[in-house]
DNA sequence: GATTTTATGTCAACATCGCTGACCAAATCG
DNA sequence: CGATTTGGTCAGCGATGTTGACATAAAATC
């Protein structure tokens, strides 16, 4: 197990605010009850549960949306980092989505072809597509922002800002060192104020 | 406050983001003095990126387990469920996974014709088929689980036991009506396994 | 200048996992 | 008994991912 990356110092205060039920953790496999990393099993389970019901419905909203417009979530994913990143090359964005060429071409193309998407040639290197939103797709991506804008409004409310900033550090503990590194780029090209 | 956005200028947009609180239970908008009803642009942008990330990274590994068996996620998630409500009916299952018949007989059949899942009439509805998790998938499972158990833990371990709790107030925030529902079930007959 | 590499696009084929519509069988319920 | 409920299944469709092979244009390199 790999998993002496950091300090553990945090794994004790952890062990006591995280543990919900009065259960003590269970015994670590391998002997060494010294183990105080052990996740319980029913931590991780509920962890399972809100991911998957959490993603699924925070999706539902877009989802909607584009099926009207006999679209997917891979447009709606195209629509969204083009319009954070304009004038984004192919490449970078084959990068982001992790996705093969061949699925990106399939939503980009039509994106292109019907208006959503414009597509310029790299000013330094001609073969690159410079893809950038064209006025319709920047009002489709509204649309779809907004619609999500009230969703996540609607939880960040309940859920009050210290769980707010929590959330957004465990999403980024989820993610791994390709997307830590590509998240980090899109903050910098639209960086969000923050405390700490 | 006003935000230093530069990129995509939607005015309009902004000026929405920024309307009035609907609220004035603005949950002590001291400490960290942030008021959350204001969801900025930004913030919701950086959800969005966060969220599909991040649930891209968490299904990682476990996608690849279920590859190399000839599965996918749709295995991953009845193998979970029947794992976590032993018994659980067909019915059940639809409502939470909110997928047609169809779709999980695709899934199920399969499971139980390899020996994952077990099939048994109901005690008092012999028409209902009780699902329960065959050694064989109770081992399958096992494995899945902690692949996302060692990821999970890193992330939670990296964000501390306060942003734990935030997390999981947000995601629950993020589901609807419907999937609170079904957690609440789930929770209550949650079973306490213990110890491999 | 010729060759190689890079960026992008495209065709063909395939798999997963959603969907609808239709229809069937068994068990329960009124 | 007849109607409803529970579950299964066939046929077909659509969105989104995959691999492999190949094409073209521009850049980079020898």
């Amino acid at each position: 197990m790999s998993t002496s990356l950091t300090k553990s110092g945090d794994m004790a205060a952890m062990r006591d605010a995280v543990a919900d039920p009065p259960l003590p953790a269970a015994a670590a496999p391998g002997g060494a009850g010294r183990n105080l990393l052990f996740l319980r099993e029913e931590e991780l389970r509920l962890a399972q549960d809100l991911l998957f019901f959490g993603y699924r419905d925070f999706t539902a909203g877009a989802d909607q949306i584009l099926a009207e417009l006999g679209m997917g979530r891979a447009h709606h994913r195209v629509l969204h980092f083009v319009g954070r990143r304009p004038g984004i090359t192919v490449g970078e964005l084959l990068a982001i989505l992790a996705i093969t060429k061949q699925s990106l071409g399939r939503v980009l193309t039509p994106l292109v072809e019907e208006g959503y998407v414009t597509q310029s040639a790299g000013r330094s290197d001609r073969r690159q597509r410079l893809l950038t939103l064209a006025p319709k797709g920047v009002a489709l991506e509204r649309t779809l922002f907004e619609r999500q804008r009230e969703w996540v409004m609607r939880a960040y409310r309940e859920a009050g800002p210290v769980a707010v900033d929590g959330f957004r550090r465990v999403m980024r503990g989820l993610m791994g060192e390709e997307a830590r590194a590509q998240l980090e780029r899109l903050e910098q090209a639209a960086p969000l104020r923050r405390a700490e």
